[in-house]
RNA sequence: GCGCCAGUAGCUCAGUUGGAUAGAGCAUGUGACUUCUAAUCACAGGGCCGGGGGUUCGAAUCCCUCCUGGCGCGCCA
């Protein structure tokens, strides 16, 4: 819609310069906009505002010129002159009407697929294997999933990268550990059924124990060198670890499974290469012995230029060599037209280098778009990094368990009679979309505090009142006994509530073309939030089955079910499964 | 010290990249269940958009400055 007025608008512009009201060539960077007041009709733009000064004229009179050359008829009822210059028009409600018909005869809702695919990798999720997965891989796990699937949606070719912290010195003593638990005759699988512990037992005994340590160092270097016992001891590891991950990713209704793993180790060939090109295209430096690279956009105090380090004094490679060397992959191998980062935003000035060392070295085409998706960080009540009671870091299976514990418990108050079976699916479903939701209804940069008193109350912005909207929908049909596929008739939009709710339905693409672009899935949720309320309001002021008539029964239906399948495809786009009764 | 980010209602957060009277949810107060699920709806109160300058038709949004908080600053990731 925002896009046929634009059309429209673009036309008078050509106009108005032939008529020499404004400069030839003029391309102003005007907009178009849904009102936030019904007042002022359903779009408005600030063309006439944006071009007074070039033509030189009274906004308001220039306003005028532009509604005279603006066509009177089609999806435009009404065209008006407001404010300091403002015009607004207001949507006819048959053609209203008529893309909610459209909407519901297509299978994507009204949603039209990208004119230019694009090939996108997405990294995220990206945990350290050597541990549990924690809440610290929550956002990245969470926001990036459903940015893959809206993505997908849409069109695009996604490629999902599981950057898995595979490798590192840290392995060394994990594995001694291994060794140690064999020899003595133990079960290592039954140990590593709680990671954090293993990792913590390893790490005490490496701090504490001289031979220990000596053996884990050894394990490093023999890792290194491919050693064949070695890898496979930490081949056994990571499998353990990764299914660690992926019982995380199924309960949490995350998209990623193992092909979609492509750790740190990956790159590990790789590494001496990038070094050797980095220093081919001329940018390598050494500086107290270790290999950096200096970018001039990158200044420290005193104006001294701050290094990017790829290779340490003793020979090493870090992080940043790693990520070159994924980039270039992502570019070369995947043939990335747009790489995404889901990482925590802290890591902004790392991806600044990365991206400009890498653009510098020729590892990116000139038309790729690398962006760095940061967000920022789960605070507990307190303010400070959301921890457990006890003060640790809370593990992403504890925060599930609870989660669907307190919904469950909720859900049973509600609904006395209901089978332990039914409660209990009744109580997952709504304790992962509190979680989801609260996270992904955030804005994704900034902090934010996680409460289970607050994502999980089934009151207000959640994600049980969503999957509650969809519910009261749902029971319609089935109450009815209703075939939704075979609804007929207009769709008449008599009651202004009525016209609201098929305003927002239209609006469903854009939205979700934003969130694609922007890497905001708050939008999406900001969104079906307010289709949601407006639903409710929807729900109690106009009877469906009951209403007067069966053309308006038969209307309702049709704004009944698109509601409930937007609800449900945009839900799925978060990641967030729906109920049909709770 | 330098840099990045934030500061919006009692609390948790939006604010469409400069637009019209700054919005939601929670909490508070009032009203609505013999009628499609009241896990709901309707209405009300609540604001120096951290302070101060500037830019312009117009600023929570852009620039400058100060205050407060968080984070990052060479061989961890």
């Amino acid at each position: 819609m925002k896009t046929y007025v634009r059309e429209q608008l673009s036309k008078v512009i050509e106009n108005l310069a032939q008529q020499r009201v404004i400069p030839a060539g003029l391309e102003p960077r005007f907009k178009v906009e849904h009102t936030k007041d019904t007042s002022h009709g359903d779009l408005a733009t600030n063309l006439a505002m944006v071009l007074s000064k070039p033509a030189g004229c009274n906004p308001r009179l220039l306003a005028e010129k532009i509604i005279a050359l603006l066509p009177r008829q089609g999806a435009i009822k009404k065209v008006a002159l407001a404010g300091p210059g403002f015009i607004n028009f207001f949507l006819d409600e048959n053609w209203l009407a008529q893309q909610v018909k459209k909407a519901l005869a297509s299978e994507r809702l009204g949603v039209p697929l990208v004119a230019k695919p694009q090939q996108v990798v997405i990294d995220y999720s990206s945990p350290n294997l050597a541990k549990e997965m924690h809440v610290g891989h929550l956002r990245s796990t969470i926001i990036g999933d459903a940015v893959a699937r809206t993505l997908e949606f849409l069109g695009h070719q996604v490629i999902r990268q599981n950057h898995v912290g595979d490798w590192g010195t840290q392995f060394g003593m994990l594995l001694a550990l291994m060794e140690q638990d064999r020899a003595a005759g133990r079960e290592i699988s039954m140990n590593l059924a709680d990671l954090e512990n293993f990792y913590r037992s390893a790490k005490q005994q490496f701090d504490e124990s001289f031979a220990f340590a000596q053996r884990a160092r050894q394990l490093v270097v023999d890792l290194q060198a491919g050693d064949i016992g070695c890898l496979q001891l930490w081949r056994e590891f990571l499998d353990i670890s990764l299914s660690h991950c992926q019982k995380i990713y199924d309960r949490l209704g995350v998209g990623l499974n193992r092909t979609h793993v492509h750790g740190e180790s990956a790159y590990n060939d790789d590494l001496p290469r990038i070094i050797a090109e980095l220093d081919d295209a001329g940018l390598l430096t050494e500086d107290q012995g270790a290999r950096c690279v200096f970018l001039d956009e990158f200044k420290g105090q005193d104006g001294k230029p701050l290094p990017m380090i790829v290779q340490k004094q003793d020979g090493g490679y870090l992080y940043a060599t790693t990520d070159l060397a994924a980039l270039r992959y992502r570019q070369n191998q995947l043939k990335a037209e747009r790489i995404l980062y889901f990482v925590d935003v802290r890591q902004s000035h790392h991806f600044k280098q990365l991206f400009a060392v890498a653009r510098r070295a020729g590892f990116l085409h000139a038309n790729t778009q690398v962006e760095h998706m940061g967000f920022g960080t789960v605070m507990g009540d307190d303010g400070k990094p959301f921890k457990t009671r006890s003060g640790g870091v809370a593990k992403l299976s504890e925060l599930i368990d609870e989660a669907e514990k307190r919904a469950g418990a909720l859900v049973a108050e509600k609904n006395p009679q209901m089978t332990a079976t039914e409660l209990a699916e009744i109580g997952r479903v709504a304790g992962i979309a509190s979680i989801k939701y609260a996270d992904l209804s955030k804005n994704r940069s900034s902090d934010y505090t996680f409460s289970f008193d607050q994502m999980i109350s089934f009151e207000g912005d959640t994600g049980p009142y969503m999957l509650y909207a969809y519910t009261r929908v749902a029971s319609i049909f089935r109450k009815a006994d209703i075939d939704a596929n075979h609804l007929e008739g207009e769709v008449l939009l008599q009651e202004d509530i009525e016209r609201e709710l098929a305003n927002l339905q239209i609006k469903f693409a854009e939205v979700l073309s934003q969130v694609a672009d922007r890497g905001t899935p708050h939008l999406l949720c900001a969104y079906l939030f307010e289709l949601a309320t407006t639903f409710s309001s929807f729900y109690k002021n106009c009877p469906v089955l009951n209403a007067t008539t069966a053309e308006l029964r038969n209307s309702r239906l049709q704004l009944c079910l698109l509601t409930a399948r937007i609800l449900k495809q945009g839900l799925a786009l978060l990641g967030i499964g729906t109920l049909e009764r709770m």
